[in-house]
DNA sequence: TTTAGTGCAAAGGCTTTGCAGATGT
DNA sequence: ACATCTGCAAAGCCTTTGCACTAAA
């Protein structure tokens, strides 16, 4: 079954928040103010979102907030498994909630440059089965494809 | 039917020269011993390379070639048709040939970092469909398995 | 000769880091 | 109090560009 997901459904904030303070207790690391608010605006973007992109959306709100701290915040958000990076063609680091978001690939458009999410249980079993049919053990995969998007064709 | 590629096969030097030399020529532009140098360094490295390795290699016999030149000619050749330009992960770019080299996907060891070259036909099929299922006509896809290699699992 | 290509060095763009001061615990 | 986090600025890293010079055509 091939499924399209257009948009993000909507995203657990409290679930996020607490994985996060799980992951941030368990490690010897300490909250701050500055991280939920990061945390918050990161997953109520909706969207896949620079770094740039995030820390402009803070400062309207939270001008005191610096772009090394968004940073920083963004990959442990990525360590502790809320966020996920992806890196498409030769565009800015973009990255994207992974909490109750499931795993789908992305149809990028080359002249617009619009990002589809999509998924085909299909094309994931065969996958696993490439990589194990070369001795090799999957653990996760990127699927991109590029191309014109509906408007744009 | 699964195919894996595990090595290069062996390049066509001739045939990359000739097509670098028509592109040349249809853009007004002029051929140089250097691209000769950086072209036939590249074809002949058979591997996934980046631009130092690249540099490194030429600099033993040609010491006086510049980075910006080979890099210059990279992009040359990923215009020209002849190479493709690849980022994998927070690697590097890396630049592979393209001539006589059929599209492939690559399984990407966590471990150690190999890459592996693998083909399969049903899944470019299915990719295909998947696309078109969502009103997008598809011109070129990137596929990335991550896992352990045979070595490293 | 004319103009693209080269080589150097410097500038860009994004990511990461060092450090002094602020802040959780 | 003590170690982490922050904010700033500076450093890194890779890629790209400006410019005077070299060399194809």
């Amino acid at each position: 079954m091939i499924t399209i997901i257009m948009s993000y459904e909507k995203i657990d904030m409290s679930k996020a928040s607490e994985m996060l303070r799980e992951y941030v207790a368990k490690n010897g690391m300490r909250n701050s103010s500055q991280r939920e608010i990061i945390l918050s605006a990161f997953l109520s973007a909706g969207k896949h979102i620079t770094v740039d992109e995030l820390f402009d959306s803070i400062k309207e709100k939270n001008p005191e907030i610096g772009y090394a701290t968004v940073h920083r915040n963004l990959r442990l958000m990525c360590n502790s498994g809320i966020a996920d990076e992806i890196k498409i063609g030769k565009g800015k680091t973009r990255f994207e909630p992974k909490l109750d978001h499931k795993h789908h690939d992305h149809l990028v458009c080359l002249k617009c440059g619009q990002l589809t999410e999509v998924n085909d249980e299909k094309i994931e079993i065969l996958q696993d089965k490439l990589a194990q049919a070369n001795g090799f053990i999957p653990m996760r995969h990127k699927l991109e494809i590029y191309g014109l998007c509906k408007k744009c064709r």
